[in-house]
RNA sequence: GCCCACGUAGCUCAGUCGGUAGAGCAUUUGCAUGGUAAGCAAAAGGUCACCAGUUCAAUUCUGGUCGUGGGCUCCA
């Protein structure tokens, strides 16, 4: 019995065992401190229970809650931890799949109650007593049909559904005191590994994500090896609440939604234009530099251009009933592609127009499903710095190398640095030659590996007319959010039979690139929003300075230079509301407005302004001039 | 679209086990002329989302519609 086993740990020490000892009292040996974070181990590289006993030589690795996959045995031994806790509250639970997911676990349900906001916490309440009971997490062995034959007895129903589309003959099942589940694991030693935990949210989720099939209950929750870090990520949860665009939305005076005009139609307000103003005059000026040409079109067209376009056949989904006009029917246009391609053909091009850039901040409508739309990031109109670059085939991978650096240059200017670049490739139903499939997905694909930028292949997520980059920002608290995207597109030229002619005096066909930088301008202005969480940079800030007068005296001056600032070109606004300073300036603080001078007789006597910034509690006292210098400075570097 | 929850003043929220409602902040007015995060007082403000039904009586109960939130599915 007592064989000895050769362990190899990561730091290629080795380590004598007896065999048959468990990975449990092995990794005690290393260090106790170890064993007490270990969650799991791999075991020549398979994850493994720490329950497992090791019979031969192998390499060892031990698995605690600081990597990603720890953190996945972890959420998944707590939904485990969960669904025990709901099958004791309600008998007649059938589970169906409760993984671990970014920063937590669900589990989907099928059960008579309905679980309410109070309910969960009953349910935290039993996990508590079952995390105290200290039951022992077990792995067991058994044939499929035993399964299959376990869990009907046992009602499971989507257990048996998952059984029976697994081709392995044995299968693993996971047991603690009475609940036992189909799982591959591996899991924590004990439910008392799991101390600190928090449900979050119930939520309707279809069975296997087929909204033709049951609705189950999906409980959300997440939990944490220490109490601090469970702490810690309810801070993160309560701080992503309080940035939250919606909110700040209408605490800022930003936008708003009105019940009659629409669901996801968003208003901008006065403070919320401006800032749209300003992105988007930006944006504009950063194409004409870049030798763009300005387009501007209608927001109808007739049907005939969407059929042609292929709208009408692969997004009629997305796209709202005819608008009926002298017997002729007209759409709101989804997409600024078909029209701007016929800005282009209305005259004959020479290869020595390519390659043409055609912009523009380009409104469009689109049907989304009530459930989706959501604040700012998902509505039914909205407008893209949308543009069409029209160029041969050589030409492709220059433009593309070109829109990407633009489109890191934007992104960059707004405090975006931290991206990650997606190709998503052809999907189903997509429309387009093999051959042109191909040459796009190249071009793409070489622009990226050329550029030395890591990428992340989107396998059949590319638009039906093309394949596409697509680039996702991380904001303030790093959190991922989809703008940019880069798409290639061969059919829409054949379709609309767009031709150029070339050196060799005959026609040959462009290739067209439809791309958006910051996508849609409502997604981006909420996204903006949040990452600031309000506290714009005062070249973005919808009011830079706000003026505030000590003494009713003061108002003249404190107007007069206001006008001044106006007629610079600055965003200032005066409070002069018969209210104390305090007042004012908490008002002026709640607003997030970046600058506060204060006039009173000494600032008038001297031609000077106390200049208080957001954030500083101190104010200082400066000369009119250096005020206005030190705001165009900020303005002028976009900070 | 689907599941669950929700919709009371501009905002945040009480309340009515069926008898047409209240607070704080914001607003307006008056007083206070105030030196950097809420000066004092008064007034005004609501078809209790909308439409039906039940009832002597509906903001409250029932149904529908619209909208919001968390998700699913879809996507910028």
């Amino acid at each position: 019995m007592s064989n000895s086993i050769t362990v190899t740990l990561p730091d290629a020490s080795t380590l004598q065992v007896a065999d048959g000892e468990s990975l449990y009292e092995i990794i005690g040996r290393i260090s106790p401190r170890l064993q007490k974070d270990a969650l799991a181990a791999a075991v020549d590289g398979v994850p493994v229970d720490l329950s497992c006993a090791v019979h031969n030589d192998a390499p060892l690795r031990v698995i605690t809650f600081d990597s990603p996959e720890g953190k996945s045995i972890f959420w998944h031994s707590a939904s485990h931890l969960m669904a025990q806790a709901v099958k004791r509250l309600y008998p007649d639970a059938k589970f169906a799949i409760g993984p671990s997911i970014e920063s937590g676990f669900y589990y989907d349900i099928d059960m008579s109650a309905t679980v309410s906001p109070e309910n969960l916490a009953r349910i935290e309440e039993m996990m508590r007593t079952i995390v105290d009971e200290d039951l022992a997490v077990r792995r067991e062995e058994m044939k499929r049909k035993d399964a299959i034959a376990m869990f009907t007895k046992a009602g499971e129903i989507y257990k048996v559904e998952m059984l029976e589309e697994m081709g392995d003959d044995t299968v693993s099942i996971y047991r603690q005191g009475g609940f036992l589940d189909l799982c591959r694991g591996p899991h924590v030693m004990s439910t008392s590994r799991i101390r600190n935990f928090k449900l979050l949210s119930i939520a309707g989720a279809y069975w296997r994500g087929d909204e033709k099939r049951t609705m189950l209950q999906r409980i959300y929750g997440t939990a944490f090896p220490e109490k601090k870090q469970l702490e810690q990520h309810l801070k993160f949860l309560e701080e992503a609440r309080n940035r939250d665009h919606r909110k700040l939305g209408r605490e800022l005076d930003l936008f708003s939604f009105s019940n009659e005009v629409g669901a996801g139609l968003p208003l901008w307000h006065p403070n919320g234009a401006v800032l749209r103003y300003i992105i988007e005059k930006f944006s504009t000026d950063e194409h004409l530099k870049r030798g763009y040409k300005l387009f501007s079109i209608p927001h109808i067209a007739k049907a005939e251009l969407y059929r042609t376009s292929g709208h009408l056949d692969f997004y009629s989904e997305n796209m709202y009933a005819p608008i009926r006009i002298d017997g002729q029917d007209y759409y709101l246009k989804p997409m600024n592609c078909p029209s701007q391609i016929k800005i282009f053909t209305s005259s004959i091009k020479s290869y020595r127009d390519l390659p043409f850039r055609g912009f523009e901040m380009g409104t469009v409508y689109r049907y989304e499903r009530s459930g989706v739309l959501h604040g700012l990031t998902r509505v039914r109109g909205f407008t893209q710095d949308d543009a069409h670059i029209f160029c041969s085939e050589d030409q492709i991978e220059d433009e593309i190398k070109d829109v990407l650096d633009f489109t890191l240059f934007m992104l960059k200017t707004f405090g975006f640095t931290e991206r990650s670049i997606y190709l998503s490739t052809r999907p189903e139903g997509s429309v387009g030659s093999d051959r042109n499939w191909e040459l796009a997905t190249s071009a793409l694909k070489n622009t990226l590996e050329s550029g030395g930028i890591a990428y992340t292949v989107d396998p059949g997520e590319g638009v039906f007319y093309g394949p596409k980059i697509d680039i996702k920002i991380k904001d303030a608290i790093g959190r991922e959010w989809q703008c940019s995207t880069i798409q290639v597109d061969f059919n829409l030229p054949e379709r609309f039979d767009v031709q150029y002619i070339g050196s060799d005096g005959r026609k040959h066909r462009p290739i067209m690139i439809h791309r958006a930088l910051l996508g849609s301008l409502e997604r981006f202005i909420g996204i903006l929003i949040e990452h600031y969480s309000g506290k714009f940079p005062v070249w973005l800030a919808p009011v830079q300075l706000i003026l505030i007068n000590v003494s009713d005296d003061e108002a003249g001056p404190a107007d007069e230079l206001r006008l001044r600032m106006l007629e610079l070109g600055f965003r200032p606004e005066i409070d002069r509301r018969d209210e104390s300073m305090g007042y004012r300036v908490r008002d002026a603080i709640a607003r997030k407005i970046p600058f506060i001078g204060v006039i009173g007789k000494k600032e008038v006597a001297e031609g000077t302004i106390s200049v208080r910034k957001l954030g500083e509690s101190k104010s200082v006292s400066m000369k009119i001039e250096d005020l206005i210098d030190m705001i165009r400075g900020e303005v002028e570097n976009r900070h």
